[in-house]
DNA sequence: ACCATCATGTAACTTGTTACATGATTAC
DNA sequence: GTAATCATGTAACAAGTTACATGATGGT
């Protein structure tokens, strides 16, 4: 009850094959949200079914035909009122905070190291996000409400990664103080 | 392969129930990771299974027996191995993020509607973890290991409230912006 | 010949969610 | 007597993960 939705929105913005959704995945809209294309591909013939999309086969030269997904007006309706529900409060699962957790139980160097390569690990990506601010949106004032939609999607990208980065600090240094 | 280990964290800092786990996960730990009872007893079962853990039969008056969980040594091989090994890019899920990015093909007014609220609820759970870290940990100075690994996490989940909220106010201002 | 890419999938499995069930005790 | 709490579960389902399959093209 929330895939759907998400290709929705990325059909909306350009209809695509599964492989391309997949992609388009792995960047913007997997900022905050991930999905594998087996997970896509079943998900887009449900949607078939139900008459959320329309399917167009495309032939392409020296290339597999591939089936463009658009949605549908049932589709745009679902989507539409989808948006207007309320949200749910978001449960969040970190597998690192459960490990800062039980530090006492196991190793607390090896935990350690293991934060700081984390940590680099956000810092990269936040590095990245930081770029695709600079080159796509140079200047935010002013924008289209759907681009405008987007570049304020990064930035949650770009705010989250902090939070991990700065997170991860406080932890460390507070380790640093017991055995320094 | 995670809440597994999340509850032999939990039942090393305390042996328990499946109930009393269920509750204890509503709370603290329950900042970063959610589980129900259904799973609880399910992922109890099989680690008891497994060897994991030790169960003792706990009669009670006036109440119904508790099967009370230990990790065992086995259990404990288990959760310090975990929390040796290294950790994997966390992939986050948020609804509101797919929600932001698709305003465009539903009604903003209602999304805005909705964000104020989404971000009351953060407001009113960051002002309830910061009452706790002010009752629980006062002076977090010179705290032993176990004990200021709870406060880290709290901090965690203080910090992540504060970025949802700081997104959605960043949200809105452009919103706003535009409107006006 | 061999590997990578494009494009679509199947199958088996593990997790997570939702709804229901039981049976005793305590509070109003 | 009715509802809430304590405590443990089952069953059905939805969602997510992992591994494998197919068959063509293009590059080295």
């Amino acid at each position: 009850m929330a895939l759907e939705h998400a290709l929705l929105v990325a059909l909306s913005e350009r209809p695509a094959s599964g492989l391309e959704l997949t992609r388009r995945f792995e960047k913007s809209l997997g900022f905050f949200w991930h999905a594998t294309h087996q997970q896509i591909y079943r998900v887009l013939a449900r949607m078939e079914a139900d008459g959320w999309v329309t399917v167009e086969v495309v032939e392409q030269e020296g290339r597999p035909d591939k089936r463009v997904h658009t949605p549908s007006a049932t589709g745009r309706r679902v989507l539409a009122d989808w948006l207007a529900t309320p949200m749910p409060m978001e449960t969040f699962r970190s597998e690192l905070a459960v490990k800062l957790r039980g530090a006492s139980y196991g190793d607390r160097a090896a935990l350690v190291r293991n934060l700081r390569d984390a940590r680099a690990d956000h810092a990269l990506r936040l590095a990245t996000y930081e770029q695709m601010e600079r080159e796509q949106f140079p200047d935010p004032t002013g924008l289209e409400p759907g681009v405008r939609d987007r570049w304020l999607v990064l930035r949650g990208g770009i705010r989250l990664e902090r939070f991990w980065i700065d997170w991860i600090t406080e932890y460390l240094q507070a380790h640093e103080m017991e055995t320094s």
